[in-house]
DNA sequence: TAGACTTGCGAACATAGGTTCGGTATCGGC
DNA sequence: GCCGATACCGAACCTATGTTCGCAAGTCTA
């Protein structure tokens, strides 16, 4: 990464934030302004430098042909997630299936950064409804953003659903033998006990959204 | 999302799959070529509709300057913002400057997808320090998203720092004459009835975001 | 039926923007 | 010193591409 000159990697980070801005690349007269270069042909010079080194792609003869091939990462910073139902006491929690993870078509999503992904799979996110969930500091609204799971560690945030009680819970989860501690995140709430074969375990809790009207 | 002739649907799914494939969009003729139609006017013309139901953004004598604002859902772009700093208890709330707000310069941020922004300006970010919010149900560790505000309307959640007590808090806010209720968000709280002009309205909260490790 | 939109057509226009070419300067090796 | 390679400059060239304008067919309303 470092066989770029100085000059280079100036146009290449600009290119790479003009994208970012504009959705469409830069002109090379545009580049040549930006990078205070004093002809269109040194901008063409070491386009074709860095289309050499596969850091770009160029069409010819088109205005902003320009495509980023790799460093600039620019390819969607955002994840999305699809909100693939609600989560309430007295219902089962939905369980996402390998095509919801992707039906883009209609389904409403949120969109997680790349940061916030920290490169998981199999993401989906659910509507809480009601305040069941408020020993988990989670109210009626709130989207949680969950992570297909059916084992948990000690210690994982799950979303759980207990057969005998036909009631969704969002815990902390702690094996203790043949049992079961689900631990509310709000301190001053107790803990549940319960058998291992009661709780079906339905994903880990990533994080959550609010969004105040 | 009907609003849209046949023609313009087909314009409108041909430039998203051409930037799916080429990264930049594509140029008036070559959308006129790909849907048969006769004329760059008839292009432009639809475009133009396109533009005015806010599917697209043109820029104008800009080759290939046409940007795709939903539906496609293209590189949706996020709005960074910045954590400026932490909210506890018996801390004052950290005010943020004009230059915050775009101060990327190492400091953290979290990104806004457009849709969360929700087109606001001058938002920052807190990172919450202990269990003192928990009547807002927000926990140690939560991040609120804040709107610069120095005033607020019945209902606005806000960030106020309550002077006579040194005290910050994340309260529902409503005027009731020359005092003010601060009714916290979970209900089995009692709210705080309090003078008008102890009340320093810091901001109003946007929204919250809780990362589980 | 006249008038106002809407949608479409074709041609011409103006310029944004990619390409080329003749030069210059620096540097390393033979 | 001479030569080739690298990096840069300025100007001209030319076409890709956005814009405009006059006109026509259809549709809807008064």
């Amino acid at each position: 990464m470092k066989d770029l000159s100085n000059r280079q990697r100036l146009i290449f980070d600009y290119i790479c934030n003009f994208i970012d801005d504009h959705d469409y690349p830069p002109s090379i007269r545009q580049i040549q302004d930006a990078c205070g270069i004093s002809s269109t042909s040194v901008v063409d010079y070491n386009l074709r430098a860095l289309e050499r080194m596969g850091y770009i792609r160029r069409d010819p003869d088109v205005s902003r042909g320009i495509e980023i091939l790799r460093g600039g990462a620019r390819r969607s910073r955002v994840v999305p997630v699809p909100i693939i139902g609600t989560i309430a006491a007295g219902q089962p929690i939905p369980v996402p299936s390998p095509d919801t993870w992707r039906s883009h078509d209609g389904a409403e999503t949120i969109e997680l950064s790349r940061e916030e992904a920290g490169g998981r799979q199999d993401m989906y996110a659910l509507r809480v409804k009601g305040d069941s969930m408020i020993d988990a500091n989670i109210e009626d609204g709130d989207i949680v953003v969950m992570e297909s799971a059916q084992t948990a560690q000690d210690g994982d945030m799950i979303a759980a659903w207990l057969k005998r009680e036909q009631e969704a819970t969002l815990k902390k989860f702690y094996r203790e033998g043949k049992r079961v501690r689900l631990q509310p995140k709000n301190k001053s709430m107790q803990p549940i006990y319960t058998d291992a074969d009661n709780v079906e375990i339905q994903g880990k809790v990533i994080g959550l959204r609010r969004l105040h009207p």
